[in-house]
DNA sequence: TCAAAAGTGTTCTACTTACACCCATGG
DNA sequence: CCATGGGTGTAAGTAGAACACTTTTGA
């Protein structure tokens, strides 16, 4: 398990990425439960190295655990706190799993690393959630897909970053036309509809949602979409392929 | 000239910092000229210290070169290329002031703590031009407020961070009431106006801004502004003191 | 009394919201 | 032919832009 290799790395940063997902009318985020005993739950993050940019040693850190090569990918903050630190988690860590504490050389050198204040930059990433192969790195136990809204607790300030993260995603959803990486290449105006109504976690009206979408000008219209129910089949769409 | 002291700061990561000013409808910049021959010009920069919040440390830095102590701060990007380092800065540093190349032990971990890749934390600041007192670090050569349409060649990507931030200052401007930390604490409907034709580079019509400024209701009408000109006196205003 | 600049009211327009209707689908 | 859900057109309401007019000030 490779989790500390200080040279290649940037002392006292890390990338904590939360990971917007879209199933069956929900807004999800992807957590991971760490692989250690106890219950840690976590975003999923990890550390730069000295020759990749921060975008790439985010889009690595979800590359990883998704097996997504296209993502897209924002930062939205940076957390500086001058007390924030792994402290109170390892507390709990060595508490837990007492054969973590480091008895050698190489484990106090660990233990410096990870004692010192850390400044983090949160990204935060929309993926179709089909598309998604979860696969877990050395440091997760378990990777899940919760509800935004029955987040259970995490560690550090992770419930903090998804607040943060969430109110990103509201600001730049429209404006930036991202619902539509959380969907299929292929969706329906009602799927859109519902990405967004998840997002803002309001209704929205059928007809009027749908006169904005085309208006918009970057959907275009494909084959109906027959799916055996006794009412009027919806058309699929898709982004235009000149609106990259 | 303090500016190294690894033990204390938190390596490969600095803050830059865009401060914003206004003065005779021009949008302003300060810009410092570095103590070094050569002519290098940088925003006012800075790294953290362990014991001291990004957001402090960015105070920090400009309370030191204005004086001021509140100060209107955001964060609003962080440059990470894994290229992004002062390599190129310091090659022309070492050739206008070749006494500065290290010739001892001490001089040769200075260079190896400037010489790594660095991330930068962008910090955008407001400030009211007529309260700040001008203090040179003793980084500074000298500091000087530029007009931002007109700005110089600054080092590293010195130029795009101001550009960046320019974008952030657009769009916050509005929402968050930005503009009242530009202008002194008593000002006239024009001068408000004045900052929003030099923030947005467009005029605005003088009625329509006045109603839209007054219907935010944030506003608080005083005493008349008689200036011996002959005509109609303007009113002053001032944030509503239950307006923080 | 006049020019300049400030204050205020009114219309016009564009966009959003709300309501209404019609159409396709399979039972 | 009917219930269900999808597509589209139109009216109502609202916010901003454009225009017009009045008031104040000192020369």
């Amino acid at each position: 398990m490779r989790i500390y290799e200080a040279d290649e790395l940037i002392s006292q940063l890390s990338i904590d990425c939360t990971i917007f997902g879209y199933q069956e009318k929900r807004l999800k985020v992807l957590i991971s439960q760490l692989n250690f005993k106890g219950d840690f739950l976590a975003l999923p993050a990890g550390f730069v190295y000295q020759n990749e940019s921060i975008d790439q040693s985010a889009h690595r850190i979800l590359t990883e655990r998704t097996g997504l090569k296209e993502i897209y990918l924002q930062q939205f903050w940076v957390f500086g706190e001058k007390d924030r630190n792994y402290s109170k988690f390892m507390a709990q860590l060595f508490a837990f799993n007492p054969e973590l504490k480091p008895n050698d050389e190489m484990g106090n050198e660990r233990l410096t690393w990870f004692s010192k204040r850390f400044i983090s930059i949160g990204y935060y990433a929309l993926v179709d959630i089909n598309k998604v192969q979860l696969n877990k790195s050395g440091l997760d136990h378990s990777l899940e897909w919760y509800d935004f809204n029955e987040l259970p607790d995490l560690i550090f300030d992770h419930n903090e970053q998804t607040s943060k993260a969430y109110r990103a995603l509201q600001l730049n959803l429209d404006e930036n036309l991202l619902g539509f990486n959380l969907l299929p290449d292929k969706f329906t105006m009602k799927e859109i509809q519902q990405v967004y109504e998840a997002v803002y976690d309001r209704p929205f009206r059928r007809n009027n949602f749908q006169k904005k979408m085309l208006d918009l000008g970057v959907l275009e219209r494909l084959e109906k979409k027959y799916t055996g129910a006794n009412n009027k089949a919806p058309y699929f769409y898709r982004l235009k392929p000149s609106t990259p």
